[in-house]
DNA sequence: ATGTTC
């Protein structure tokens, strides 16, 4: 795999073979995955030949091999132009996302309270495989309420205070979500999940500001040194994943019909404007719907143990999504198109003055939330104007090893113990869990986020450091 | 990520 320097932290893929368009890889030499263990820059490639993609294939900096499409991948294509949507191109944990709450507390005042705190949330959240959840639904009428309003239903049902819709990616919900184009087998395994972190690298943590880096962007999202903050990084759980199951099947058999070829079966499309691929993009809606109201749920498990420990509350600084494909409009060549943007374990980043934006964040812009590997710092960003990948960046750390062999680095006993030393709280869900998340399985989250403002996709407004994890 | 292989 060939790469070019074309600008500081930005290499080109050439177009070759059936390409349609180069690949982009915004990085630094050294966050460049190893090609002899990670196939993601060939991903990137793969990416390029979709038909009707726009731009380029581009990778952000926390780039790492995925289904089909790389984890940290932006992939637009052209609507009215046959371009394409693919699920592989959301990921099967469809709008996984982050949630960021401050707290009135600071964190000189935190260690008093940390430990209740801890157990308050331990016991509060529920995490880990399968394993509960803080709101049972019943009947298919009240999950499809949820699939068509997300938090928007949950604050309505009283989950919640009308504040918060306004800090949330599309004020809560996503629009033509269809939840007739999900199917029982989906609804069956959400039905009792709704409130839930799940596992992997899901968690909510207690934080402090540790560092503000834009004084003035931090106060317009409500954040200041030495505030304690709450962050939640969970997803769709088992509905997502089995929509994304099945439209991948659906789309496999349609190919042919639509005479699509792609380098990689995971790359599995249809065009936006067919009736596949409406059906999928109404149902990653119902999903991104389902994602919102889970993150709105696990917020009020949390405000209750806040308020019954600190007697303080926790405002919602913002609600994003980073596994997600939508229609927006950019212009491409000096002309506006209506284009359908995947972003996998890439996150929105709207610039100041974006109409989409409520009007007190307006001059700040989006906030954007990059959770750190476990232990290690968390970040809030800001979109820039005039910034390639059609207003995204990173969404994390970024893997470097798989799962299986982070854990013959380290037992999880032995990672608890460390972090605790460090200051930190751990309530885990298993031990294999916990050392499947060794900070040492990622890249550092530190330079990711450099690099990523060094390619001029965001900026900086503050970092934040873990004072206790509750892990999935 | 995921009832970690319908």
């Amino acid at each position: 795999m060939e790469l070019v320097e074309e600008a500081p932290y930005r290499f080109r893929i050439e177009r070759r073979d059936t390409m349609r368009v180069p690949g982009v890889v915004f990085a630094s030499r050294a966050l460049i995955p190893d090609v002899g263990e990670d196939r993601s820059l060939e991903q990137v490639a793969n990416v390029a030949t979709l038909p009707g993609i726009v731009g380029a294939s581009y990778a952000m900096p926390d780039v790492h091999w995925g289904y089909g499409f790389p984890i940290g991948g932006v992939a637009a294509t052209d609507v009215d132009a046959g371009g394409v949507v693919s699920p592989g191109g959301v990921g099967f944990d469809i709008s996984c996302g982050v949630r960021l709450l401050a707290a009135d507390l600071h964190r000189d005042d935190l260690p008093r309270v940390r430990e209740a705190l801890m157990d308050g949330l331990d016991a509060a959240i529920p995490r880990g495989m399968g394993r509960g959840s803080v709101w049972h639904l019943t009947d298919r009428a009240e999950l499809d309420a949820v699939l068509r309003a997300g938090s928007r239903y949950a604050v309505e049902r009283g989950h919640g205070v009308p504040r918060d819709l306004d800090r949330c990616e599309d004020y809560g919900a996503v629009g033509d979500a269809d939840p007739a184009q999900v199917s029982d087998r989906a609804v069956q395994r959400g039905q009792g999940q709704v409130g839930s972190l799940g596992s992997g690298n899901h968690f909510l943590e207690v934080q402090a500001v540790d560092e503000v880096h834009d004084e003035r962007v931090a106060a317009a999202f409500g954040l200041r040194a030495g505030q304690v903050c709450v962050m939640i990084h969970c997803g769709s759980r088992g509905l997502g994943h089995q929509i994304c199951t099945d439209y991948v099947r659906t789309m496999e058999r349609t190919m042919p019909r639509d005479g699509i070829q792609v380098p990689d079966r995971q790359l599995a499309c249809a065009p936006v404007d067919s009736a596949e691929g409406r059906a999928y993009l109404a149902a990653m809606a119902a999903a991104a719907n389902y994602a919102r109201a889970n993150r709105q749920l696990l917020t009020e498990a949390a405000r209750r143990i806040f308020a019954r420990v600190t007697g303080g509350g926790l405002d919602l600084v913002y609600d994003v999504s980073h596994n997600l494909a939508k229609i927006e409009t950019h212009r491409v060549d000096g002309v506006e198109r209506r284009l359908c943007v995947h972003r996998k374990g890439a996150t929105r980043a709207l610039p100041p003055g974006h109409a989409d934006l409520p009007a007190d964040l307006c001059p700040a812009g989006q906030p954007a939330l990059i959770p750190g590997s476990m232990g290690t710092a968390s970040y809030v960003l800001t979109g820039v104007a005039g910034a390639p990948a059609f207003a995204s960046t990173c969404h994390g750390a970024g893997r470097t090893r798989s799962r299986k062999q982070a854990t013959k680095t380290v037992r999880g006993q032995d990672l608890r113990r460390e972090l605790e030393s460090r200051g930190i709280a751990v309530r885990g869900a298993s031990w294999r869990g916990l050392a499947e998340e060794t900070p040492e399985a990622y890249k550092d989250v530190t330079e990711v986020v450099e690099v990523a403002e060094g390619a001029g996709l965001c900026r900086r407004v503050a970092r934040l450091v873990p004072l206790g994890v509750v892990k999935g």
